[in-house]
DNA sequence: CTGCAAGGTGTACGGCGTACACCATGGGCG
DNA sequence: CGCCCATGGTGTACGCCGTACACCTTGCAG
């Protein structure tokens, strides 16, 4: 019988105990105070225990960033691309809300899972089902991804490089996993899938959102744009003194 | 004779160049690898003579974030505002980019130190005198915050809140020393300066940044923008093979 | 000459991640 | 049935970290 674990034996641990927990215990107590060794206390194990499970404290992070990942909603069909690319990011941000510690570790993370590059792979689609070139989505993808959050960088250079020990996962197994984040590089190398790791042009994806950034600042500006707020304070007489 | 220190006594430490060798040695070894421990080699002094000059490792990340942001170059005069904020963003840019370690830092600051403040100060009153209303400066400050880098966030409420002793700073003196922060903030607030503190609407903040880029995307694709580079791939024949 | 502040030292404490050797259990197979 | 070994939990230990606290040295102001 499985449960008599109800008080001899206690559940034997697993990865997503683990990870569950430690998210859990992050949420709390913040994530500069989340330890190993408070989070096998709070699982009434020892610590070395926990790396049984996961390889390290590095690996618990990446784990517990996919667990946030996770909770992202997926895609609603039926709506314009527009409609759809907005409720994901919103939902993505509520997502990060939940946790905030999240956004911050996501930044740190130099290693991209599979459920990070699922995320992206199903975000490009969006743009490229809604009648984007690859060649604009590629921009795009990068102009959005600081408003998603931090990952943009170094997008499509996955593993290989300096790391030691690149995965062997070969480019037929990428693009049948990954088939809009593979012809979005492909574009964006010229077709040539020997360098879809060299990285694409950095700054020019900068100034790309920067510009984009910029010229609607001043479309707005010389529209009179003004927000719902301020023309509620127009309306209203002036709070405090201060009128000098 | 002060130069007798070229061999005999070492030239006393002081705080800057305990921030410049920190910066130094982050550049050099990595962010995560510095410690108090290997700074005060680097320095050949003691690990806690540096409590001398830095109160903490965190007010040491603060200096360090300071000295990064002092690298950034003064607004330019006599351009329009546009060009004067991209130059501004863009030199940041570099600033960060020669110090890799930089903007992970700087999103874990929680304090904004005086320098923080002043580069805000400088960049807001750019869009001030550029014609915009304070009201559109503000959100236009937030949606530029991430691009410029992360400090955006809660952008006006400094100090006051959970933090225990609130620096005594009036009113009157942040008027001086930040006036376009304040003359936006006033605004955001509908005049009244007792709510300066209260941060403002960020979910509106982010949506309208989104809806910004969503909307200049849609423009672009509408327009069947094309970057440089897909131009070029047109007209030049495919690379290796896979070509189907 | 004295005293004191500024700057440097030494020791120590509690916390961290994790390597490594060990032990308990229980299911598969002879 | 009896063994064997994989799985998961334990205990100890190491080297690192930030920093509190008491102390010592120096050089200048009085």
């Amino acid at each position: 019988m499985a449960q008599r674990t109800e008080a001899g034996r206690r559940a034997p641990l697993n990865r997503d105990r683990v990870l569950r927990a430690a998210v859990a215990l992050a949420d709390e107590t913040g994530i500069e105070s989340l330890s190993m060794r408070k989070l096998a206390k709070q699982l009434g194990v020892v610590p070395m225990a926990l790396y049984k499970h996961v390889a390290s404290k590095e690996e618990l992070l990446d784990g517990m960033v996919d667990a946030v990942i996770g909770e992202i909603d997926p895609p609603v069909g039926d709506t314009g691309w527009k409609t759809a690319v907005r409720r994901r990011v919103l939902s993505a941000r509520q997502a990060l809300l939940r946790h905030p510690w999240a956004s911050r570790v996501i930044e740190t993370r130099t290693n991209r899972t599979p459920v990070v590059l699922g995320y992206m792979d199903s975000m490009t689609g969006m743009f490229l089902a809604g009648g984007f070139s690859a060649d604009l989505t590629h921009h795009v993808m990068h102009a959005l991804g600081n408003r998603m959050w931090g990952f943009t960088r170094e997008l499509f250079d996955d593993g290989q490089g300096g790391s030691p020990d690149p995965p062997p996962v070969t480019f037929d197994e990428m693009a049948k996993r990954y088939p809009h984040i593979v012809e979005v590089a492909m574009a964006a190398t010229r077709g040539d899938p020997s360098a879809v790791g060299l990285g694409c042009d950095e700054q020019f994806e900068f100034e790309f959102a920067l510009d984009l950034l910029l010229d609607g600042f001043e479309r707005l500006r010389d529209r009179g744009w003004t927000s719902q707020r301020d023309r509620e304070r127009a309306a209203a007489p002036p709070a405090a003194g201060q009128e000098a």
